[in-house]
DNA sequence: GTAATATAGTGCCCAAACGACACTATGTGA
DNA sequence: TCACATAGTGTCGTTTGGGCACTATATTAC
């Protein structure tokens, strides 16, 4: 079928695209641990089953994918988040028992604190750790997004602070190795984290301090937004 | 609108929902030139104006999104190219006049011989260097996806190897250089580039030479495919 | 106060990786 | 057989990154 008869199909109605939805990654820092935002599917199909945040497009109030997401998010969490990416697209005939369907998918990263009290009021709505969210029999492929995600992150957390979204706005620098750590899943070189951070210059050191404890350490900000926040070494020149 | 509500009008028919697309930018290197696919269109809308190859996803026989790319390409080039990777989604309300659309775009590689034959027997369907390409006045958004697309064409040539797939199956170093310079537009230095080869462990020797008027140089071909072509450095552990 | 402890942050060594460039190797053709 | 052209290597100095011991600055115990 040619495009011109293709559309003449469309247009009357007689054709049936695939299903087009939107899905989020949203993952937040909290207690130690990564994790991820799911809900609970009130309607079919998969009725029932936790699923990843998503929907539809509207076509009246949105005018890109971003607001899509952004609005989808801001419905569950209340925010919208900081830092939102396109992770990949996720399309075929098997995916939804309705039939063909595709879904652009976007990581995000938040603050827990900065949605937590929204979340608290709804029930369908949940963070949920990582590693056991991929053993949950997530609604459709979700588990394999996620974990096509959280592998995606994990790079990021090797060359990127793109991690530090996953932050309050001030923040010092062990507690962002930890979060590093906790992407990445085994401890990293102090020295070497630190190095890669004073390197990249994408910090502000606020001037304030926290302690924890033992010697206070100093808060830091990041840098006003510039594209993406990766390192140098890849990108750029 | 909730999602019950959104699919009752969906399944009615009375919704109408985004155009979705494929589209692929198809890159091969031939004559010293970094080239691209393009088509001119022969249906509205941008009638007459060249574009990138793509299509509508055909629900009776695509089974996955790649499906549909490896069809369309077929279609325009007789074979199917041997490298073929998800690029970016791009969505919104502006980017065609008939609406909210959605396109999934990928990059593509294939050895110019592979199918210059088939292309010289088609009128609408053009190889065009890149650099005029993206100064043509393409249709739609596809100047910008060309854009992206060759930006992370020249990441890839930094730190992998994907760019060989633009070579027949036999090519030699010195011919592979080449094309990395073309597409990262300057001059590489042969030993770290050899250097980087060599421990990427991605090639083999086919034990073949051939001469262009010095020193032969050694045929060397893709080891067996397994995942994604980059190198060690920034993928796995 | 002062010492013990806890956490933050730095100095420094060594090994791997990379850029630069001169050198050797091996073919073609006058 | 000698110039030339292209392929491929040796090697040096710099940069990058892991590892780990050290210093710095707070709190807490006595």
């Amino acid at each position: 079928m040619n495009e011109e008869a293709y559309l003449q199909d469309y247009d009357k109605g007689a054709f049936e695209a695939p299903l087009l939805t939107v899905d989020a990654v949203l993952f937040t820092y909290h207690l130690d641990e990564l994790k991820v935002l799911l809900v609970e599917r009130s309607n079919h199909p998969e009725k029932g089953k936790w699923a990843l945040p998503g929907g539809f497009v509207a076509e009246d109030t949105d005018k890109t994918l971003e607001d899509t997401v952004v609005r989808k998010l801001k419905e569950k969490t209340g925010v919208a988040p900081p830092y939102i990416e396109q992770l990949y697209t996720f399309g075929g005939a098997g995916r939804d028992k309705r039939g063909w369907s595709v879904t652009v998918c976007y990581t995000a990263l938040i603050a827990h604190q900065a949605c937590q009290s929204h979340i608290d009021t709804v029930s369908d709505v949940a963070w949920v750790n990582v590693a056991r969210a991929e053993k949950m029999d997530l609604a459709f492929d979700h588990e394999k997004i996620l974990r096509y995600a959280r592998e995606r992150l994990r790079q990021k957390a090797l060359y990127s602070i793109v991690p530090a979204y996953a932050l309050p706005k001030k923040f010092t620098l062990p507690e962002l190795q930890r979060v590093h750590e906790a992407i990445i899943g085994k401890p990293l070189q102090k020295k070497s984290f630190r190095r890669r951070i004073e390197q990249a210059d994408l910090l502000i050191d606020t001037g304030e301090k926290r302690s924890e404890g033992g010697r206070p350490a100093t808060l830091y900000r990041m840098r006003a937004k510039s594209g993406d926040y990766t390192f140098v070494r890849n990108l750029e020149q």
